[in-house]
DNA sequence: CGATGGGCGTCACTTACGTCA
DNA sequence: GATGACGTAAGTGACGCCCAT
């Protein structure tokens, strides 16, 4: 089965159309070709389209049920506003439907079960959408204040660097760099960084933030070592 | 017991239509 | 009124799961 949004927390594919819905959906739409299309179409109905004839027989006319009219175009129906919010409120309460809860919502709403299927189905892409469109926004805050800390640290070292040259006695006994104690992204505060000597510590820290500064936060990590 | 095929539900992608600025 | 952007109902194919054979 396919993996889940809300079980993958915080998941997002960037190489996904979802992450550019509208600019693909043109795109695509351009490159569909009337021929292409009709090169698509099943030489046989499939599994789906027979269902669907057969609840089209089942709940009525396409005159009434939204099909498709006897020249070929398909009528679109619009739900009502009391449907929509009936179905709304069954998706708050079970994003999916079993059989028989769709039997019922269906008949509740003069529907057929076929439109509640494709209503919930639709919700839950435009839900899955929406989900994505956070978590996107999220990441590149995310991105942002990281380049942002990256950026800091790295002059951070390069003061560092410079008066270790200058005054390497006053580098030895200055305090440890607060901002290399607490993780910016755990936001931990190391107390082993506080009990070492500041000669080692000054060390850690400049062979670590040179290391590119990535290695900040003070859980398990794995460093790589320097590449020449 | 594993291979196979059909039925079913869901998803991603797409199309077509209604609405609105 | 014409037009384009947008929202959404619906069509389609693919995939995974389940179950009978």
């Amino acid at each position: 089965m396919m993996e889940r949004v809300e079980d993958l927390g915080l998941s997002l594919s960037l190489s996904s159309s979802l992450a550019a819905p509208r600019t693909h959906h043109v795109a695509a739409m351009l490159l569909r070709s009337p021929e292409k299309r009709f090169l698509e179409m099943p030489l046989l109905p499939s599994k789906r389209s027979e269902a669907a004839a057969e609840e089209g027989l089942r709940g009525g006319s396409d005159e009434e049920d939204g099909g498709c009219g006897i020249d070929g175009s398909r009528k679109k129906l619009r739900l009502s506003k009391d449907q929509s919010a009936v179905l709304e409120d069954s998706f708050r309460e079970h994003p999916t439907l079993n059989p028989r809860q769709k039997a019922a919502l269906a008949q509740q709403l003069g529907l057929r079960p076929r439109q509640v299927e494709v209503w919930f189905q639709n919700r839950r892409a435009r839900t899955k959408l929406k989900q994505t469109e956070v978590d996107c926004e999220f990441l590149k805050r995310c991105c942002e204040t990281l380049t942002e800390e990256n950026r800091r640290l790295q002059k951070e070292v390069q003061e560092l660097r410079a008066l270790k040259l200058v005054s390497p006695h006053l580098y030895m006994h200055m305090s440890p760099p607060t901002t290399l104690t607490m993780c910016p992204s755990c936001e931990r505060v190391s107390s082993s960084a506080a009990a070492a000597s500041s000669d080692r510590r000054a060390a850690a820290i400049v062979s670590t933030a040179a290391d590119g500064a990535a290695a900040v936060c003070h859980r398990p990590i794995a460093v790589r070592p320097q590449q020449s």
